[in-house]
Order: structure tokens, then sequence, then C-alpha cells
DNA sequence: CAAATCTAATAGTAATACTTTCATTTAATG
DNA sequence: CATTAAATGAAAGTATTACTATTAGATTTG
């Protein structure tokens, strides 16, 4: 699985970047120490410039394959989201039980994964913790809906909407297929970021109680096993 | 109960204030101005210059009163949370069963609520339409950690702590009573700003959904009704 | 009235987010 | 291998922003 996963370009929308990052070394460097930086230092105190001597170029470089840092963030949410799709697809493919499939799915996108090079050589464990720190502040503005008509989230909405059918296979007359699809996949972002900094509204700090706990939500809303 | 909360001062913390907004003319005027052009311009296309002109008034003068803009998002956050947990408090108050109180604490945390002048003379829904769309900012960065320990998020988790009393009070024996309240209060701005932005990714664009998802949610976790 | 405080206006600083230009290096092709 | 095109680096320049400092006038308070 790691082979195949290496082996395939994750489509990130066009019109997030001008030029294709993966189409060369300059780019893939851009990439894979942005993920450092912007991990580091936060979206907000990182820039162009800091980035360009991290990678011994230039910030006029940068610039011609990203418009600005937060389409950069937006690329790497999206190349995230994908990540998580293909391990998503993969590991529940096999499963015939809607139920357990369903189970599996919360399973993968609710507790931190192993830091295997599924996707070239970036640091997918840096790359979460850039999605939980910062992902929120890639829609949370004004041109939102254009970003969205431009396609920028598609792949964030595609692997949502994976885990509606797989709600609504488990349980065809649930109400709120969306909505609790929704809940599952921005709230155990929401729950690492609780643990890590607002620890007095969290009942645990393990990883496997995010888990627990949305299976439990699940189980019980949609009367299942 | 409008007079009631009209004649009470939400005390915000100190340290989100240079000079207490409330104590003058203008300082009421940057607070209800702000919200006005903070809800029309997103947090990053307002700053104090704008505002400034907006009052009559002056960028520096501004600055007496707030630190700088997030400062200012945070102080307007506060105050939300803080007319919020007064109407939490007092419709929840009279209610003996703590299933029926828990699920009005659900009614007043995800409902949109009437404009009625709760406090002095700002506009609560557009104050709700900056913490949908803000609020998230207001604590996703780098210095969070030390915002918090200035208070500045007080006012807000000692709302969520209500609820997660409330939820303890209707089933003591629930393994994870904070991540639940957390998921309600949070998961509430959520589902708004996705009926707004992401309409694929929701169920229904009706506010009752929103009160029905976190209802139902609510009720098959804790099993009770 | 006098003293203290508050506010407005202006100017100024430092940082940021780009853009432009142009020389140089690298890669692609005939 | 030579020519051409494309990609990159270096440097300088612009506009905006976030904030500070200064001062003078207005307002409040004792």
């Amino acid at each position: 699985m790691e082979s195949l996963l290496s082996s395939l370009k994750i489509n990130v929308n066009t019109c997030l970047y001008i030029k294709d990052p993966e189409s060369s070394e300059l780019g893939q460097n851009i990439i894979s120490k942005s993920i450092d930086l912007i991990e580091e230092l936060g979206i907000e105190n990182f820039n162009f410039k800091k980035l360009g001597s991290a990678i011994k170029s230039n910030e006029s470089s940068i610039y011609r394959y990203f418009e600005n840092k937060y389409k950069l963030l937006q690329y790497l949410s999206a190349l995230y989201w994908g990540i998580l799709e293909y391990r998503l697809v993969i590991e529940t493919n096999a499963v015939e039980d809607s139920s357990k499939k369903l189970l599996k799915a919360i399973k993968v996108l609710t507790l931190t994964p192993q830091n295997i090079a599924y996707y070239s050589n970036l640091d997918q464990l840096k790359l979460r913790n850039i999605v939980i720190s910062e992902f929120t502040k890639s829609y949370h503005h004004k041109h939102v809906d254009s970003d969205n008509d431009d396609g920028n989230f598609k792949i964030y909405k595609r692997l949502v909407l994976r885990l509606v059918e797989m709600i609504k296979d488990a349980r065809p007359d649930y109400a709120y297929p969306k909505s609790l699809a929704c809940q599952i996949v921005e709230g155990a972002l929401q729950q690492y970021f609780m643990q890590r900094h607002f620890t007095s509204l969290v009942d645990s700090t393990d990883d496997k109680k995010v888990y627990d706990f949305f299976k439990d939500i699940t189980i019980n809303a949609l009367k299942i096993q």
C-alpha cells in the first residue's frame, strides 16, 4: 500500500498554484520546507522571505509558484485531505459490513496516523499539525465563496461526502448525515486543538479518546452495532 | 428579563483592553461601530484607521483603548459569550428536570436569537455573525497559550463548563461530557458557517435543523428522554 | 480658575506583501 | 555541440499596514 500511494500524484486544483511545485526541485523544496516553517512559526509569522532564505532561494522565485502564502496553505491542506482520502478509500474498501466500514472510516479520520512516507517525502505529522492549527483560517475569510467556486476545497468536500455516503449506507433514514460527517471531520481537528491548548475543556488527552468519542456519538446517533 | 440584562455589565477580562471602552462615549462608539465594520469587512480587511474615520475619530485614539484589532476581536467575542452565558443561566434556571434543562440549554446555544437589546445597544445578530466568522481566528494562533493564561477566553470556557455540568446532571456516567459540550458550542458555529458557505455539506439551511441535529446527538449519546 | 486627563491631527518608523527589472544559470532542442 | 528558451537569483522599489511619538487643543474634575 505504501508503494502504491507513493507513486500516486494527488491532483490539487490548478487554481491553487501558478506553477506546479511538483514539477521542479525548487517547487518540491518550497513544499517540504514550508511545512517545517509554517508548523514552526504559524501562518501569520510565516512569509515568503523567510521561506526563501530557508531554502537558499529567493522570495521572487517562490512567487512564481504561489500567489501568496494563503494559497500555499490551501495547497498544503488539499494535499493533506488528498492523502487522507486515499487512506480512507483503501482502508475501508475491503470492509463489507456497512457499520464496520463506517467505524473504520472514523478511525482513519480521527486517529493520529503513523508517519509513513505515503506521499513523496513530506512529513505527514507536521502537515497534520498545520491542518489542526491553520486549516480553519484557510476558509474563514471574506473570499471563501470565490475560493470555493475556484475549487480550492474540492478534495476536502469530496472526502466529507465519502463519509456521508458511508453514514447513509449504515443508516439510510438518518436525518443528518452531512451534519454528522462535518462534525466528525472538523470536530476531530477541533478536539486535538483543544487537547493542546484548552486542557480544561478536554476529558482526556489520549488520542484514542477522540476516536472513542466520535465512535460513541455515531453508534448512538445511528443506532448501529 | 430584558431590563435586568440591560442593566448588567459583562465583566470582560481587563487584559483585553487598555482603557475600558464602556467608560466613555468614544469607547462605546468604538465597540458599536467596530461590530458593524468587522462584520462588513472581516477582521483581515478591518483596521483602526478605517474604524477611526467611521466614527470621525482618530486611529491613535483607538489605540488608547485596544492594543490591536485582535484584542478588540477577543473583547467582542467575550462580550458575545457573556451575553450568551446570561441568557443560558436565566433561561435554564427555572427548569427542574435535568434533561429538559439540558435541552433548553442546547436551544439557547444553537438557535439564532432575536435581536433584543439585551446589552446596551449593540447589535447582537451582527455580533453573532462576527463570532461565527471570526471567533476561530481569535485563538488559532501561536500566542493562544499566553492569551489563555491572561484569561482572555475565561467567559467562553465558563460557558462551556456550565454546559458540561448540565450534561453531567442529566447523565452522571457519560464518558465525554467536555467533548460533547465543546462540540455543541463550537459545532453550532461551524454548522452556521457551513450553511452559508459550504451548502453542499449541509442537510438543511433551516436554523432549526442545527438545534435538531445537536438535540438528536445529545439525546442518543446520553440516552435521555 | 487651575490641573489633570482625553482626544485629534500629523508625522514618522518598521515590517510586510508583493512587483519589476535584469543578469545569470539551467534545460531543451535541433 | 550550439542555440534558444525558460527558470532562477539578486536587488531595488511600491503600497499598505500596524503601530508610536509628539504636540496642541478640548474637556473634565477638584
